[in-house]
DNA sequence: ACAATTAGCTTAATCGATTAAAGCAAATTT
DNA sequence: AAATTTGCTTTAATCGATTAAGCTAATTGT
């Protein structure tokens, strides 16, 4: 391992202190009123010895790290796996490193990372919190640490977050289901308290106040079982001519097991989907979906997140989604 | 912002140095020497006062962060999404914090990531590298800087790494389309110096050395296009009965062109594919593909680095993968 | 001409933990 | 009784950068 070069090394070379050095190349000159020709020889043979500063020493003085955490439900999740692309991508732009951390949707794991996360000293937080996780949100505002939440956020905790607008999407798309003339609805979602989901199904209320319509919540922990019985119900007893998935996982999970059971879309029943997937592109038919700006949540969630690391206020976002009612055209 | 406890502030409690509760702390009481009261009672402050041993400090004294950096193509791809949550977990497990990059299969973005990443100074590297980056990873190792390559690697770079038995794999799995009955084979892969591609390759040539059969290479930046036209080539010109492809990318996006283009599977033509592809499960037969052991290889990537961090060993590692060759029962 | 300012640079403390070396009793050996 | 060992603990240097405070000589002001 060859040796670092450090202050030291460039002080020692030109006979001048490493203060000096330090107030040139962290670019404090005026502060350290430093004269132009020292000026100009420290950075020149700071240039010739290559000298890289040394981001844990001056971690340990300023107290900053300029790392972020990103924790997600599962970073092998497309839709968080997107997320956790485009926060890396752009908190690079803002010299920040990340750290990633899967919930798997469990508070106490949230926790857990939390914990080791600030043993890290990270600088700030990006978090898509499981159902839940006020309490963890809670303690690290407590903390005094910088935090915007993603994609999720509790409507009681006052914190920075982006979001979409989940309830004018989904009665938007659902709308247009209508105008489409479905008349009979399943609007299948999770059970629970989170606040994108609250406004997912108000928004499938708001809109189906004139037709049929059930709601179907089932348990991330038992989805596959509880997904199955309940698309049998709204296939055999409610007979809706219509299902709308309240996310990605829902809306691919619930696709599976109508392709396997024959369900022919849109002929025997329609669907309305929630987030892009790959998979889509594998129906002759369109499949109706909202498409999150996920780039752009990811990238406002740093920009808003870098902006609170340095002042001291929260910002909330609303982004607005698309509706997609045809496939993508392949060249 | 809660001020931290440190070290001092347990000696200055207790009265007694710091040195005395860094060794009882860091559980070198031997090595110290401690008295067995004191040491109690220096755990016992510590617990009290809720202790967190700053990470940085430690790490400016000791020139260990206890952080990896993993590179990979792309972390929105499941593929490397899937690895980047193994390594995660698995690397969690040790103490260690992993930092993600996505080098896009470009090699400048891959040396700039590992100068961003040596500059955080992360005690080791795992890394799925793109074509034409050997200098990078042999610069890496000039360095000392322990590393570990998962999914690729060059035959002519001395390295630790963990792959797929990918010409084998690859050979029992187009051994396996000929006991079907196909005789006509097309294979597309990636235009690549990679080691695992070329593997693959030499697998389909070893097992296809008794029948007709084309090997098709496209360029991974212009991908779309010459995917595209390949298969039409294949199609209308080669017409061959099935199309062997050479990674997940290929795999899916080619299932989806020929999805598109009513090309019926397997009736039309069979395919088989490298990875596992949430896309599968939306065909009604079969599509036979190559399952490699991700999880396997990403945690023993972890295990293997971190054996290389203690002591100085290089470890090879190629693992068996599974041919899946009938769709997974849905309960 | 003499005080006040300013430009240019250095000193030294600090962040928090680690660890070799040294100190000092008490206990043991010679 | 002197010498050595053992047990327990402290001292102090160190990792590398930051930065308030201090110092000196030159410059400016009146």
């Amino acid at each position: 391992m060859v040796k670092k070069v450090s202050l030291k090394d460039i002080a020692l070379k030109i006979g001048v202190s490493t203060a000096l050095v330090s107030y040139v190349l962290s670019g404090n000159e005026e502060k350290g009123r430093v004269g132009k020709e020292t000026a100009e020889k420290i950075r020149q043979v700071a240039k010739e010895l290559n000298y890289q500063p040394n981001h844990i020493a001056k971690s340990l003085k300023t107290g900053k790290t300029n790392t972020i955490g990103l924790i997600v439900a599962d970073i092998s999740n497309p839709f968080f796996a997107s997320i956790a692309r485009a926060v890396e991508d752009e908190s690079g732009k803002y010299g920040l490193t990340t750290i990633i951390g899967s919930s798997d949707e469990s508070p106490e794991k949230l926790k857990n990372l939390v914990e080791v996360f600030i043993k890290r000293q990270v600088d700030g937080f990006i978090i898509s919190p499981p159902d839940h996780s006020e309490e963890t949100i809670e303690y690290i505002i407590s903390l005094g640490i910088p935090i915007c939440l993603i994609d999720r956020h509790f409507d009681h905790v006052k914190s920075s977050y982006v979001v979409t607008d989940n309830k004018e999407s989904m009665q938007k798309a659902v709308s247009h289901l209508l105008g489409m003339g479905y008349k009979n609805l399943a609007f299948i979602a999770y059970n629970s308290t989170l606040q994108h989901m609250k406004d997912r199904e108000q928004g499938f209320l708001d809109a189906t106040s004139e037709i049929y319509s059930q709601v179907y919540k089932i348990n991330f922990s038992k989805q596959h079982d509880e997904l199955a019985s309940t698309i049998e119900v709204i296939l055999n007893e409610q007979k809706a001519d219509a299902i709308v998935f309240a996310t990605n996982t829902l809306s691919v999970a619930g696709l599976k097991y109508l392709t396997q059971h024959k369900v022919k879309i849109p002929q025997d029943l329609n669907v309305m989907c929630f987030d892009f997937s790959e998979v889509y592109d594998f129906f002759y038919h369109p499949i109706i979906h909202v498409k999150q700006p996920i780039e752009q949540l990811a990238k406002e969630s740093v920009t808003i997140l870098f902006n609170q690391m340095k002042e001291e206020h929260l910002q909330q976002l609303v982004l607005n989604s698309e509706l997609i009612t045809k496939t993508r055209v392949m060249v």
